[in-house]
DNA sequence: GTTCTCACA
DNA sequence: TGTGAGAA
């Protein structure tokens, strides 16, 4: 496999992981964490789920996981979950920022 | 399977 | 900071 090809495969898998969108159960399954205290966790502001519109299940996003096993290490790193929220929140959010100048430098080098 | 709420540790 | 139980 070519360095093109190596390109191609990492950009299709954050397709896929773009479009990945799960119920609260496989979250829990996946992440080790109970779906009471994900629940909780929501109630505490910690993360926003989308409610699938018909039904009123919380539906998560890779971003949504992410933020919850990076809240979970926090807790076990003896933070209160206030102090979990707003580290990660800042983290993710400069992070985030960071891909997104990435991304435009990106862009505007192509073609 | 999911939701909520109330009580409890 | 969570959990258990019950009910829908």
């Amino acid at each position: 496999m070519d360095e093109n090809q190596q390109n191609l495969h990492h950009l299709l898998d954050f397709e896929l992981l773009n479009k990945l969108i799960v119920g609260i159960g496989e979250v829990s399954d996946i992440t080790g964490i109970p779906t009471r205290k994900i629940r909780y966790w929501e109630e505490k502001g910690a993360i926003e789920s989308e409610k699938s519109g018909e039904g009123s299940t919380r539906r998560y996003n890779y971003l949504n996981v992410k933020k919850m096993l990076l809240i979970q290490e926090m807790l076990d790193e003896g933070f209160t979950l206030d102090a979990a929220i707003k580290k990660v929140e800042k983290r993710m959010e400069t992070l985030n920022e960071a891909f997104r100048k990435l991304a435009n430098t990106m862009t505007e080098h192509r073609e």
